[in-house]
DNA sequence: CGGCATCCTCTTTGATACTG
DNA sequence: CAGTATCAAAGAGGATGCCG
């Protein structure tokens, strides 16, 4: 990217990550971890190949990724997010929680991956009762499997299937996300085509009440 | 732009101000507020003058900006940015925050614009002295004088003088922003050709000695 | 298959000149 | 002051080829 030349700290960030597509691949690499060039490619539908490498080139010269050449078993590579790359988390996180507000819809030929809920999970669960047992939600979509695990006060999330989920939400992600950000009633989704089965009033205890957004 | 076509909110996000040029004159409206055609063209050195309208009208159909026909004495357009605009802050706050690493130096053609300091001095500022009196101080560069406002708790920036600052600042911004982040003392600074004049004890005030940066 | 590089087309940006 | 108009250069997107 050609440099804004502007002595400011916003313009400065913006010369290193203000380039189409570079966010979003340390948004994959934040939520995932050390990634495969194919797992980025699949967590970043519509990128071109050789834009990826290119991109990914440049965050390792700006310090925000390291290359690994795995041995086997892996016998590939891998690229590491860095320090400096996790500390971009509380910029995309604002800039997620902004975007929140275009999410009511889903446009036509939009893309998902089940990785991307690990934000809004953020932003709208939290464990209201931190002397509770530990549960698990399995969210299926047409994407792969996740798992949202909330135990101890803390609410963490996975890709795969839990081994017993105490509740599972199958279908649109737009309707997944509008039972967990509160927008729509689980009467509500339910009639929408969302299929919920389980222990429902789990939800009372992990939609956090005071997000504003 | 053209969307990502991912359902995802950061990617969202991006969709309306991830194009070159664009949070930085989201940064400008934020900063200095309603802005005339010229006041962004000044703060933004290096746009293109076709591509600054280009972005306005985006914005406005984004919704992140609105246009003002201002009627006599003012008698031109004014630009304000909206509350969906200002939601922004927090996202260009932690941009900004994580590009105080680029802002050791300054490379050589950089621009600099008084009001860029308004975010650094949020970062590095705070009034350790709540119930002392109300100070100012002056910083001069090479670009418009700017007031750094201290009083009951709060740091307050604004461009213009000061009418008797406690303490006025002359120099390179780099030093400034040095001082100001604790990178440099007054004795390094004054060195390296900064000018300092009034009350010292001040900074002892307001330099904040927590700051994650 | 994983990790690119090349080629080609199309779009966006930048620089400059000009206008009501 | 607040833009348009024009044109060259850079970047993005898409298809395909290559090599361990």
């Amino acid at each position: 990217m050609r440099s804004y030349g502007e002595y400011c700290s916003i313009a400065k960030a913006l010369d290193v990550v203000g380039d189409r597509w570079t966010l979003l691949i340390i948004r994959e690499l934040l939520i995932r971890g050390a990634c495969r060039y194919t797992d980025l490619k699949n967590g970043l539908p519509g990128i071109a190949t050789n834009l990826l490498s290119d991109r990914i080139r440049e965050l390792e010269a700006a310090g925000l990724v390291q290359r690994e050449d795995a041995p086997p078993p892996v016998a590939t590579t891998l690229f590491h997010p860095t320090g400096a790359a996790r500390e971009l988390e509380p910029a995309l996180r604002a800039l997620g929680l902004w975007g929140v507000r275009f999410m009511t819809s889903r446009a036509d030929g939009d893309e998902f991956r089940s990785q991307w809920f690990t934000y809004p999970v953020s932003f709208f669960l939290q464990d209201g009762d931190p002397d509770g047992p530990p549960v698990s939600i399995e969210l299926q979509t047409a994407s792969d499997p996740m798992v949202i695990e909330i135990s101890g006060g803390e609410v963490h999330t996975r890709l795969g299937t839990a081994t017993a989920p105490d509740l599972i939400l199958r279908g649109e992600p737009q309707l997944i996300l509008a039972l967990l950000s509160a927008k729509l009633t689980v009467a509500e989704v339910t009639a929408h085509g969302l299929e919920i089965s389980g222990d429902i009033g789990l939800l009372e205890r992990v939609l956090a009440h005071d997000v504003a957004a």
